[in-house]
RNA sequence: GGGAGAGUUCCCGAGUGGCCAAAGGGGGCAGACUGUAAAUCUGUUGCGUUUCGCUUCGAUGGUUCGAAUCCAUCCUCUCCCA
């Protein structure tokens, strides 16, 4: 089976420069799995490594859109597998990088995302419905269509997932219930060993946050933000922390030391999130980057583990 | 020196005699997640032997069956006049 190594963690927890490290010792290209180093122009704020940080390491899924065009897991998938496939025709080992959780499942669990299951005008119509109505009006739409998802959502009354549940069964035909079902049925394609980065202690890994931002005001941050919130902005793309609070900032309403405060908050919630997701994945071997700290002593670990399981044998 | 006001749980802040371990927000912690995922949403947040007990609302003392709420003194802070 076609091998990869795939590194995850948090923000701010040091996955570039160690995936970096590790294609220069095993030969290796790397395919970012980030929902937003995929965009031109959106650099600093999304910490995308420069060209002298790659050290001419080939990266893939970086930097190939423009900040006005959307995206979604489906096409990555779709993106990944076509960047994978190419380096390993090339005799390169592929090296998944990444803290967007989903995008990362969904392709090593080769999910099967569904063309045409989207309609912006429906979903547009329903959201509505739940502003005026209330969410217990959409929820009993669901009720109708698809009761596993009804139960499954009704405690959380998240009205973005309901509301997708309804247009996926209304643009498709099937629920979204048996969507999961059926996109899950594929064998996986590849064989990966997956390394986690993470702290022992949190507050380490929040003040990395912390700091980075600083780093990244100093190094022009505010200019990108302000170049950026004038562009045309996708939907994908507006999500970005770094930017969007910075607005305030701009339109006078707000100090730059709040603003920039608040993209702390953000950004450490954001890596709270991604933590929680990565964490129900047994199968990741995972790295205090607080006991580890140097990059030396993660790849000395790193390849013990490689070598423990036999893992590029055969 | 004179006058006005304020001190509430990690933070901001509501509460002016019992329904108050104390609204709401923030932050923290935990969780969910199938085409917007750097998104969206949920739970929890004084302690304990947890349908009950204990300790909390600047400090001390008092009034009362009962106080974060009323009174006295003290401490700290803010503002105004000097």
């Amino acid at each position: 089976m076609k091998k990869l190594f795939v590194i995850v963690g948090p923000t701010a927890s040091g996955k570039t420069s160690l995936s970096i490290e590790l294609a220069k010792i095993y030969d290796g290209e790397i395919v970012s799995a980030d929902s937003m180093q995929i965009y031109r122009g959106m650099n600093i704020a999304t910490a995308k490594p420069t060209e002298e940080e790659m050290q001419g390491i080939k990266h893939h899924l970086i930097d190939f859109l423009d900040a006005d065009q959307s995206y979604s897991v489906g096409k990555y998938v779709d993106d990944a597998k076509y960047a994978v496939e190419d380096i390993i025709s090339r005799d390169k080992f592929p090296i998944l990088c990444g803290g967007t959780g989903l995008y990362i499942d969904s392709f090593l669990n080769g999910i099967e995302f569904i063309d045409n299951s989207s309609d912006l005008d429906l979903r547009a119509e329903l959201n509505k419905i739940g502003e005026e109505k209330g969410i217990d009006s959409l929820l009993n739409i669901l009720l109708e269509i698809d009761p596993y998802s009804y139960r499954r959502l009704f405690e959380e009354r998240n009205q973005k997932r309901i509301v997708r549940a309804i247009e996926f069964y209304k643009t498709t035909g099937i629920t979204i219930t048996e969507q999961i079902e059926n996109s899950k049925s594929n064998d996986p394609e590849y064989n990966y060993m997956i390394f986690g980065l993470k702290a022992f202690d949190r507050q380490f890994l929040y003040d990395r946050i912390n700091k980075r931002v600083d780093i990244m005001v100093k190094n022009g941050l505010v200019e990108e933000a302000e170049k950026v919130l004038k562009s045309d902005l996708s939907e994908t793309a507006s999500k970005a922390i770094g930017y969007k609070q910075l607005k305030p900032y701009f339109e006078g309403a707000a100090s730059l030391e709040e603003c920039i405060d608040k993209i702390k908050t953000e950004t450490r919630h954001y890596a709270k999130r991604q933590l929680t997701w990565f964490r129900r994945n047994n199968n990741i071997n995972w790295i205090n980057i607080d006991e580890l700290k140097s990059i030396d002593e993660q790849i000395d670990y790193i390849k013990g583990l490689i070598d423990n399981r036999g893992f590029l044998n055969g």
